[in-house]
RNA sequence: GGGCCCGUAGCUCAGCGGUUAGAGCAGGGGACUCAUAAUCCCUUGGUCGGGGGUUCGAAUCCCUCCGGGCCUACCA
């Protein structure tokens, strides 16, 4: 086989924040893959780095009373430790804000000019009152311009999930202060990416560089049509590299300088190791291979491949994209505890177990993968701790004193059997896709243990008589073990650190899968990995929570110093104070108790329940509300809700809305309905 | 509104045009005692989301409906 010279990156992770297990998911799965890629005898460098721009690192910097590089220096030694920890190798971790960094960007900043792809442009967007920065549409929030739900973002509407521009908003605030923007016009730089469409429908839809489905949905959703100009600029005050001619005053936008970060950062290793920059990312000798998450496809798949081909740079061979984690079923949660940091988890349980387990949930596609607590701590100990390392665990005793025999004895072709299946999990890990790998491999555990069941040498070793024998089947249940680790020793370095010590034989390439050891001593056996502990499991998601809570107390407590609520005030400034109105405005509206006689679904609607209520004897009103995604029919039914029972009939697509229903929250799921104290009854008005 | 993806055993998933649809875990019964109460054998369990079509043949291809998730360009 050719030696393959590969350079594989991680997406650089947001200074902003520290790792969390979600973010692990891409971690891992790159490491794996780097790990296999050189077990295989490749030439592979794994390059990362801090993303340390933007208009968000700037405010947290700020909040903490601090420079940005204090913040961006502090958070990237943050996730190396996080990194190490979980056995994550890069060769080089670097910082998109890198002398490095400043240099290639100007390098393919020059390249776009030079083929006519930037062009300027006045743009009308809203400025923070007090700070005088430009505001993101989603740092700005008011009423929806065409349905006129309240406190929505700046870029689209939850309720009618119409899209619009920031400056349309009615009433808009800036979630910054609090204050109503100010709009204003700025001059941004826009790189004319249509210039490239050809090339893109090429680049995207031939080859493999993609997925199917990321090719189908680049196709469908952005290169059916003209792609519209890239806005890659932003105006003072921002927290990034000055655009060159306009310093002090243009910055690059954060996603213009993130990506070429790969490079910076290769740079910088290149530096460090003598080797040539071009050699790595102008020559048609190396592969690149991106893994990154499917919500930043856009940027990886379309503007990096146009900045590159422009610069002359080797495009990517493979961008490989993963879906995100949930838990337990459910999006990672701060107030469930399942918000797990990387430090947290580290605290309480073994980085192993979380390799092997999201390696065992990996396949090739975009689908999130879910971390079921329960089966967590299952899977490991059933497939790493009972099968695998118990192989070793039960045979490693009895060979301890004469060490293995010095040929390799008729196993039945079991050992045969395993290295035959060398390139088919080898196919599975070059796809990533290591669920199946896990299951290939785990299919010669499940043969292992049998041979040795059959061959019960606690038996035969009652009869010196036997001793031979005893040896040879123990030099096959080792042999086997340790063919095993070799193919998961991507997944569990650590156990195949422990395997070498055990065996005397380091494990330095895949196809030592396929000749036996024979003769060599065995050392004493050494606990390995020891099963998951619930208990465990428990602290952590128990730290978790207690995490959140403080991090939400410490929150509140900055933003409102002088009160002794602990509440944070964002809702607030999210939506300010109507004006004042009168006693006489507020007794217009008739606010009353009712109960939930029925509800039920409408199959039709996003968000809508039909609700019948009950204002006491035999009035009774049908109420259209838009807690679909908060409640279950059945658990509203007898419950007492206060209504607007005299608000004008509103016809809606479903039928007529007799009411409204009180309750808080964004909508979605943030919604909580008002109740009412014991003792309450339908048909009372609320004053 | 548009787009992408997914619905297969209690759970997690494999199979993606060809014998009676599989695995692991969980459940039930038994064996063993070398091993981290691990292991081994046997076993229960599915009109492959519904309907229609193409085909000699469909979980697999096409259409449609239902259900779920995600994306929609300045939140990473």
């Amino acid at each position: 086989m050719t030696q393959r010279q590969i350079l594989v990156t991680a997406a650089l992770p947001y200074a902003n924040g520290p790792i969390h297990i979600g973010h692990l998911v891409e971690y891992i799965q790159t490491d794996i893959w780097v790990r296999f890629q050189r077990l295989r005898g490749h030439r592979c460098i794994f390059i990362c780095a801090d993303d340390t721009h933007g208009t968000a690192i700037m405010k947290s910097a700020r909040q903490r009373n601090c420079t940005e590089q204090q913040f961006i220096d502090e958070m990237q030694a943050a996730h190396q430790e996080d990194f190490a920890g979980f056995g994550v190798t890069f060769d080089n971790y670097g910082s998109t804000h890198s002398d490095e960094n400043r240099q290639l960007c100007h390098e393919i900043w020059r390249s776009l000019n030079e083929q006519g792809l930037i062009k300027q442009e006045t743009v009308v967007e809203l400025f923070d009152s007090q700070s005088g920065e430009s505001l993101p549409d989603r740092f700005v929030r008011g009423t929806c311009p065409k349905c006129g739900a309240p406190d929505q973002y700046g870029d689209n509407c939850d309720k009618c999930s119409a899209t619009y521009s920031a400056v349309d908003l009615i009433d808009p605030i800036s979630t910054t202060s609090g204050q109503p923007p100010v709009q204003g016009e700025a001059v941004h730089y826009f790189v004319t990416i249509e210039a490239l469409h050809e090339f893109l429908d090429e680049w995207t839809q031939s080859g493999s560089h993609l997925q199917d489905e990321v090719a189908n949905y680049l196709k469908g959703h952005f290169l059916h049509e003209p792609l519209r100009d890239w806005d890659v600029s932003r105006p003072a005050p921002y927290f990034g590299f000055d655009i060159p001619g306009t310093e002090g005053r243009h910055f690059w936008y954060v996603w213009f300088d993130a990506p070429i970060g790969y490079m910076a950062s290769t740079k910088q290793w290149c530096a460090e190791q003598g080797e040539s920059f071009d050699g790595w990312w102008k020559s048609p000798a190396t592969e690149i291979h991106h893994f990154i998450g499917k919500d930043i496809q856009y940027f990886h798949c379309l503007f990096w491949p146009a900045m590159l081909k422009t610069a002359g740079f080797t495009l990517p061979e493979k961008v490989h994209i993963h879906g995100f984690l949930t838990v337990n079923g459910r999006k990672m949660s701060k107030r469930d505890g399942t918000f797990v940091m990387a430090a947290t988890y580290l605290k309480h349980l073994n980085p192993t177990y979380l390799r092997y387990y999201y390696a065992a949930k990996l396949g090739p596609r975009l689908d999130d993968i879910d971390m079921n607590l329960e089966e967590f701590q299952n899977k490991v100990d059933s497939d790493l701790v009972n099968k695998v390392v118990n192989l070793a665990s039960r045979a490693a005793k009895f060979v301890a004193e004469t060490g293995l025999s010095a040929t390799y004895p008729d196993d039945g072709g079991l050992f045969q059997q395993g290295a035959a299946a060398s390139e088919l999990i080898a196919e599975a890990y070059e796809a990533c896709n290591y669920g199946r790998a896990m299951r290939l491999i785990m299919e010669l555990a499940d043969r292992a243990n049998p041979f040795f069941d059959d061959a019960a040498p606690w038996v035969l070793r009652k009869d010196p008589a036997q001793a031979d024998r005893v040896q040879e089947i123990c030099t096959v249940a080792l042999n086997l073990y340790r063919q095993i680790m070799v193919y998961l020793a991507p997944v569990v370095p650590e156990l195949a650190e422990k395997t070498e010590i055990l065996l005397g034989q380091p494990i330095k390439h895949w196809d030592d899968a396929q000749t036996p050891l024979t003769g060599s001593p065995v050392a004493k056996f050494k606990h390995m990995l020891k099963r998951v502990e619930a208990k465990d499991i428990q602290a952590m998601i128990d730290e978790s929570k207690e995490q959140a809570a403080a991090a939400a107390d410490a929150e509140a407590d900055s933003s409102t110093p002088s009160t002794t609520t602990a509440d944070s005030d964002a809702p607030l400034k999210a939506e300010p104070l109507a004006d004042q109105c009168t006693f006489d405005d507020f007794v217009k509206v008739d606010l009353r108790i009712a109960r939930v006689v029925s509800a039920e679904n409408v199959p039709e609607a996003n968000k809508l329940l039909k609700l019948t209520l009950s204002l006491g004897g035999d009035e009774r009103r049908t109420v259209f509300a838009g807690i679909k995604k908060a409640y279950q029919p059945e658990d509203l039914e007898g419950r007492l809700v206060v209504m607007a029972a005299n608000l004008a009939p509103r016809k809606m697509k479903f039928g007529v809305s007799e009411g409204m229903i009180l309750a808080s929250g964004e909508g979605g799921k943030e919604v909580f309905m008002l109740g009412v104290d014991e003792g309450g009854q339908p048909g009372q008005r609320v004053h």
